[in-house]
DNA sequence: CTTGACTCCGTATCCAACTACGGAAGTAAC
DNA sequence: GTTACTTCCGTAGTTGGATACGGAGTCAAG
């Protein structure tokens, strides 16, 4: 699919780049301190150029955090990137398939426990105590407290 | 339902809360210092004592936690505490309500894409490529691009 | 009266993924 | 050739929720 095109064109300077790919120039420079993105020689004391390859790289990066990949587990992607090893790039796949599974049925315990509550609190006929503090006061616990806890270290919010 | 055991015994430690709570003693301090509990005086260079209450809002912290508020939102619902403001504190579950139930959303269209894409891996006939990584560099998405980025700023994983 | 366990307190460190800052040097437009 | 923007580069700060560290003080048992 990719032509002479690669080597064509890198004609863009860091902010242009940014601008192409939809990201901060700071994430640029983040990226390549992080070894996801190749830094390209610069012209003696002068300004870099980038190309579309850099921007496809970009797109993966983004994607892949889109879909919950942490950079590292994007970084292992890229690794595998030349189509050859599918194999290990589904297993990854579906190890993060496994996580966000996980995650989905906890937020939905706790979905159904906070819908329980509001509905309580609308309904609370003249009672003295709020249910959801009383809840809260108690500890409420929506079943299944979370087994041996799989802990997954703060994977930030995907944008 | 609390009877003057209120001032009765104000009998343990730090260390002794932490165990009761089930949580570190520097979380207790940390608490303290966030105002989400208060600290005991202490008799003259002496040692802290703490009591029932203290293990009541440890856990009544704890639970907010687990429900997915943050400790600036459980402090609020500990403004609340008094049970008249079940309005209030029922409106701040419900916006919570909202947030969890728009995280599962998004978490569902990576969960499709995800179980798609490995599906397509395991699938693929011959195809000289990978399903997975090429998507990755095209730019998969799951229709909906999550339209103006609803930033919930990392509300760690409940414990 | 010493040993060992604990407390107190302030400050530093951790995680992930950025984002910001500041000064020097390059580059582009007028 | 001056102004105005970028780039480069290193380092520091941000977020939330803790956890860790180190020195000094306290307390109970032996």
């Amino acid at each position: 699919m990719k032509r002479q095109l690669d080597r064509m064109a890198d004609t863009m300077t860091i902010g242009g780049l940014a601008k192409a790919a939809g990201v901060n120039v700071e994430t640029i420079r983040y990226y390549q301190r992080r070894g996801l993105l190749a830094e390209p020689e610069r012209p003696t004391g002068g300004i870099r150029r980038y190309g579309t390859a850099d921007v496809a790289r970009l797109t993966f990066v983004k994607t892949g955090q889109r879909l919950g990949f942490s950079l590292d587990e994007i970084a292992e992607l890229l690794r595998l990137e030349d189509g050859a090893h599918c194999q290990e790039a589904s297993t990854l796949a579906e190890h993060k398939l496994r996580d966000v599974r996980e995650k989905i049925a906890g937020l939905q315990r706790i979905e159904r426990t906070l819908a329980e509550l509001v509905h309580a609190c609308h309904e609370r006929g003249g009672s003295i105590t709020c249910p959801l503090i009383a809840s809260l006061h108690e500890g409420v616990i929506n079943e299944k407290p979370c087994p041996p806890e799989i802990e997954t270290r703060k994977p930030r919010d995907f944008r």
